[in-house]
DNA sequence: GGAATTATGTCAGTACTATTGACGTAATTT
DNA sequence: AAATTACGTCAATAGTACTGACATAATTCC
């Protein structure tokens, strides 16, 4: 059981290296980034008995404020069915409402209570302070060379959910492009 | 089941904004970022009846040949018993062998076959290919930028691990700070 | 040498997030 | 009136993770 079986091929002893190019380092950097940026939030999440999955749906419907169910779905990519537990749990929480839709009664207009939106501003917290203390500690003081770069990241067909993000109240915006 | 119930919080109807300074823009990018980055390998996984977990497994082999049981647990951050599935899988497919420890003969050293350098290429190929596309898209001629920020995202104590990286075969390194 | 510790493997049970497929209801559109 | 759409729900399944417990072999400590 420890050594190869005699079919097994043999073990390659030299480190994968950056062989046609690929740029190992920032693949990586990325794992762990995105898994030590979700940590925060989860750890508030499980005094609700919350998952990751509600933090998401949190998020947008805070976002933008009146999606519809469909809407949702297609931000998040996934399905109904995925989406309708942890839809429920929100709603019995009284973290999300629903209100039927004006025009067509048929939607439900998915909106933050003041307890969603509290929720929701306490799970940002801690990773807006991460981003800036990140930003500070790099040395990037161009905070939009990472914006790009993240958004240069995304599937060019999702950039345009991204952009419908509604202008913010506060002044702040950085343009429509 | 339409309306709210009488108890329920009224909707909030407008957007969550930068409110305490909170940066919603960085955060969202990141999660769509990152969702995407990983859909690529994905893809390829599912041929092979692999999942995410299968990916990051035979990623560390292949960057570090010879890691034992325990530093990939440590790396990865999960449990014995949640690498146990997926690295048994790995051997059974010929991707991953073991090999008895030199020093310590409880050791189990973890090597890449050649089969499983060829999938850990495979897989980090499109991520790459995403990630110079990114950097030419965003004009981001410093890749040190965001190899930077990414590394200041991880927890600090964390970042000891990523430096472990061995010194790339190729010419190329970046200080091993 | 004997005891404690360490490295690994395994078993049982559970949780969360996700999937596909099917079906029902109400409302809108054609 | 018929077809489509939006939503909700039921059943079954999969992948990844968890805790806790236990076993084995090898090493280290006293």
């Amino acid at each position: 059981m420890t050594d190869p079986s005699p079919a097994a091929g043999k073990p390659i002893r030299t480190a994968i290296a950056d062989e046609d190019g690929i740029d190992f380092a920032i693949i990586e950097l990325f794992f762990f980034a995105y898994r030590d940026f979700t940590s925060d939030p989860d750890q508030i999440l499980a005094e609700y008995g919350f998952g990751r999955a509600h933090h998401r749906v949190l998020h947008f419907v805070n976002r933008r404020p009146g999606l519809t169910v469909a809407e949702l779905l297609d931000v998040l990519k996934i399905t109904k069915q995925s989406l309708a537990r942890v839809l429920k749990q929100l709603i019995d929480t009284d973290h999300i409402v629903q209100v039927q839709g004006p025009r067509d009664r048929r939607q439900r207009e998915l909106y933050p209570t003041a307890k969603g939106r509290a929720l929701a501003l306490a799970l940002a917290r801690p990773q807006s302070r991460r981003i800036r203390a990140a930003l500070e500690d790099s040395g990037a003081t161009e905070r939009v060379t990472i914006e790009r770069f993240l958004e240069a990241m995304v599937n060019p067909e999702l950039r345009a959910q991204i952009d419908i993000v509604p202008a913010q109240t506060s002044g702040k915006n950085h343009g429509d492009h």
